[in-house]
DNA sequence: CGAGCCATGTAAACAGTTACATGATTCT
DNA sequence: AGAATCATGTAACTGTTTACATGGCTCG
């Protein structure tokens, strides 16, 4: 692929994984291969334009397999979300109530989403994939999908999680502003 | 407080929503103390060393307001763990399940701890819940407790879904074993 | 008096985002 | 001919981590 075409991959289905922005594409294409890990190619694109093409060397596919085998060290917590969610007495409930809203409403579409890809994956439906299946021996195949549909059933239970925790949260600013109303009546 | 104690802070409960190391923590103090958003006081300390102490101004409550109000844009996903499970098939069986293990004991540790955490805010047994209480009318205490409660039940819910995806690989990475065995066995 | 804690910094490196910039190609 | 897409970069900035560094305080 190019750096163009990752860049493309990033803004689809890979890009709900990991994802990077041009500007450091680039500069990292040009590192792997410095380093071994790619080869890159310059092909003509039309009559005056090229594009560089990168393809994984033997000792990239190596780096690769370490990559997967080393454990990762898991990172401290930084969550926008709950952190502001731990401060939502300093703002109105129905402030709070948005911010929970729009949470809910983002986190059921990325269900919708991954769960869309999921089901394309199980169906081997999708061109990266194919790709990578038409030069696997078939043997390898069904492990091969099996390990993609996993990833994807591990975004989609994140993903749920967070509706699961919006929902409660607004079922708690609820009864919040009925215990308020009630106070105010009693008042 | 000191930068010390919001250190101390962030290595503990508060942590698991979000976390700074010291290097971070003291330039961003006096960051804000330009910004007039803390109000910094040099005190005694034993004989002949000092600290500074921290407190939030007006301006400071305001900006924290404003912040809460803010609406989060979700940010792209990177996601390591996930990233490795879609490369599996790179690494033998054994080597992934010890990852999916790693994964799984940690994140039923955190479940643990988050849940004792959240346990402990809804008891109000928490220095810095009860500080906070303190300075507050008793009126806005239910209130403050369900928003720390509701903010680490995110975060109790957050864990287990890795908990719960990770039992999936274990059990997926059973049934791989099963059939490449069986494989063997035919072959 | 030594160990462990309290307290605060700087420097360098690395990771990631946003803005600025350029130019060819392809399709309508 | 103009718009959308393909393709690739640099620069500046912000955020985060890791390493290096210092020195007083408290308790046994």
């Amino acid at each position: 692929m190019t750096g163009f075409d990752l860049m493309r991959q990033f803004d689809d289905s890979v890009g709900y994984v990991w994802h990077a922005p041009h500007p450091q594409i680039y500069p990292e294409l040009r590192r792997l291969e410095d380093a071994g890990f790619v080869a890159g190619e310059e092909v003509p694109r039309g009559t005056h334009a090229k594009k560089r093409l990168y393809s994984i060397t033997d000792a990239g596919v190596t780096e690769l397999r370490r990559l997967v085998a080393d454990v990762e060290e898991p990172r401290r917590e930084r969550d926008p979300m709950r952190l502001k969610a731990s401060y939502f007495e300093y703002v109105p409930l129905d402030v709070a109530r948005t911010q929970l809203e729009r949470h809910l409403a983002y986190f059921e579409e990325r269900v919708r989403v991954y769960e869309e890809v999921r089901v394309r994956l199980q169906a081997r439906d999708s061109d990266l994939l194919k790709a990578r299946l038409a030069i696997t021996p078939e043997a390898d195949h069904a492990t091969i999908v099996a390990f993609k549909v996993f990833a994807y059933a591990g975004i989609v239970r994140r993903a749920q999680a967070e509706v699961d925790w919006a929902r409660e949260g607004l079922v708690l600013l609820e009864k919040l502003s009925e215990t308020s109303l009630a106070q105010i009546r009693r008042d």
